[in-house]
DNA sequence: CCGTATCCACAAGGATACTG
DNA sequence: CAGTATCCTTGTGGATACGG
């Protein structure tokens, strides 16, 4: 059982502990959320269903690809419901799911620590960056 | 006056419109979140001040580079207290502030939704990536 | 209208070695 | 012990052009 440098053991423990942290549940939920456009997504079909063309001029930061990509992967989560009407054109539907509504609170309540503390953030960004 | 290109207007538009997203107080907090190691270095201080080394033992799959950045990066926020004791060695605590305790429910209530509902998305990505 | 495909730039993150 | 400095790999996101 073959001698492992210190090295060797560290690198497993790395190793072992991502493998840990992209499994946890609040880490998976933190990183979809943080992914560029998702929180953008989420607050525009809160009012309800939205059609592609809508969400692309509501995100117009947003490529085409990115908005396909985020809402491929919200629809795969299960938060976003696609819905396609095979008119001519085509035309496609995006709605939240019960699932995604029950995010819903969860992010309001992000917005609502944001939205009170920003000014907090910034001045203690100026201070912190003052003096270094 | 000069005649823009549709193109050059879309352009415009994006840019004003990722200006916008950037400043976005819900995004700039989800952004921060998002950040690989934050959401954890937050619950390690959640019970306490803590050393560098007793954050990089609990954080053992982040190089001390991205644990030194992230710290520096909650510390700029005023998340995070960083106090140095000049002994020798060296010894480096970190604390949450209570602008950093007052996130704290925020991202209880992140994971509180997602243990609750991992299996619901783990079941949606089951039958998303069955049917595709 | 709603995407996909391809190619590409840049920043995030990491490995390693070194310092007060 | 706590942190920098350096170099390198990867992944995220974007531009552009094309297809159903």
């Amino acid at each position: 059982m073959p001698t492992r440098t210190s090295a060797q053991r560290r690198e497993t423990a790395r190793d072992a502990h991502r493998a840990a942290v992209s499994l946890c549940p609040t880490n998976r939920v933190l990183d979809r959320l943080g992914e560029r456009w998702v929180g953008l997504v989420l607050k525009e079909l809160e009012a309800g269903p939205l059609r592609h063309s809508d969400l692309a001029r509501a995100l117009a930061g947003a490529s085409q690809k990115m908005l396909t990509h985020t809402l491929r992967e919200l629809e795969r989560d299960g938060l976003v419901r696609r819905t396609v009407t095979a008119s001519v054109p085509v035309r496609v539907d995006y709605a939240l799911t019960p699932l995604g509504e029950s995010l819903l609170p969860v992010v309001h309540a992000v917005t609502r620590w944001a939205q009170e503390h920003v000014q907090e953030i910034d001045a203690a960004r100026q201070a912190y960056d003052a003096e270094n």
